[in-house]
DNA sequence: TTAATTAGAGACATCAAGAGTCTTTAATAT
DNA sequence: ATATTAAAGACTCTTGATGTCTCTAATTAA
């Protein structure tokens, strides 16, 4: 078990798209070019991450990607369950009532995420920036 | 992502063997007969819960398995990494130096982590037992 | 209006891991 | 000896992740 390479890929895309100034567009050649990934399969993920309303994309000449307006501080459980999607880590289809084991890991998978949902987008951009000037 | 099925056939496993009487030998036969399964694909799965000291076997007539003398205690955790690993959830192979991204994926995983390491089978076995009697 | 640029959709190929079966071997009890 | 049981390994099958390629639609710039 182990997070998809695509949840990297767009957790990087959303931090550096968070990095930039507001409205400003960025294409997805660039966006490929700095994580050295092709293009056509990173856009495959932006377009998740579309569809999930964390950005927005505008087609054409100078077009590309920038961070939703409407959608504010967003959580890196956010950009995970754009693109992983929201279904239980324990998933037994079975589903005995008052079952003991699902508790357990339920609760455990809670932990992570309330971890997950906590930590935000800005936070992280603006401690990159931090370093960086440092 | 999403644990494996052998994971939770571990656990059911588990918490049924804490369940017994201490030195009872249980054969994969009725392990799986409780649990619908193949004996010899649960096979495989008991093999490596020996093979991390969670459980004792012993081959020939009359063996089994039972839960292990000198490892009391045994956690969620313990069984989970039994079968899947103990692998990072989020393994960034690059591993840029003071990395922000990988240090809030790990800080989560912890949080999940030290939730399945409280838990223990034990405590499981006697809610389940008292469920059973009321 | 035309050409260049860009996102989006979808078919397709490839690969790795999970899930499960089957067979053979080794150890133990009766 | 024979029956019983765990262990090991080869094997198949399916599913999901990871990509690539191509075509379409929208937008800008000339
Ligand atoms: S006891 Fe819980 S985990 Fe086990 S089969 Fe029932 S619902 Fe699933
Ligand atoms: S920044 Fe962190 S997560 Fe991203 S490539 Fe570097 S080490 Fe990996």
């Amino acid at each position: 078990m182990k997070y998809s390479n695509a949840t990297n890929y767009a957790l990087h895309t959303m931090v550096y798209l968070t990095t930039q100034q507001r409205e400003k567009l960025v294409g997805v050649q660039e966006l490929a070019d700095m994580q050295r990934l092709s293009p056509t399969y990173l856009s495959k993920i932006l377009t998740k991450l579309a569809k999930a309303g964390l950005i927005e994309s505008t087609p054409g000449a100078k077009g590309g990607y920038k961070i939703s307006r409407t959608k504010q501080d967003i959580s890196f459980l956010d950009v995970i369950h754009a693109i992983e999607g929201e279904t239980s880590l324990f998933d037994c289809t079975i589903h005995h009532e008052g079952c003991l084991i699902e508790n357990v890991m339920r609760e455990a998978e809670e932990n992570m995420k309330s971890e997950l949902q906590s930590k935000l987008l800005v936070d992280i951009a603006k401690e990159a920036e931090m370093n960086q000037k440092s």
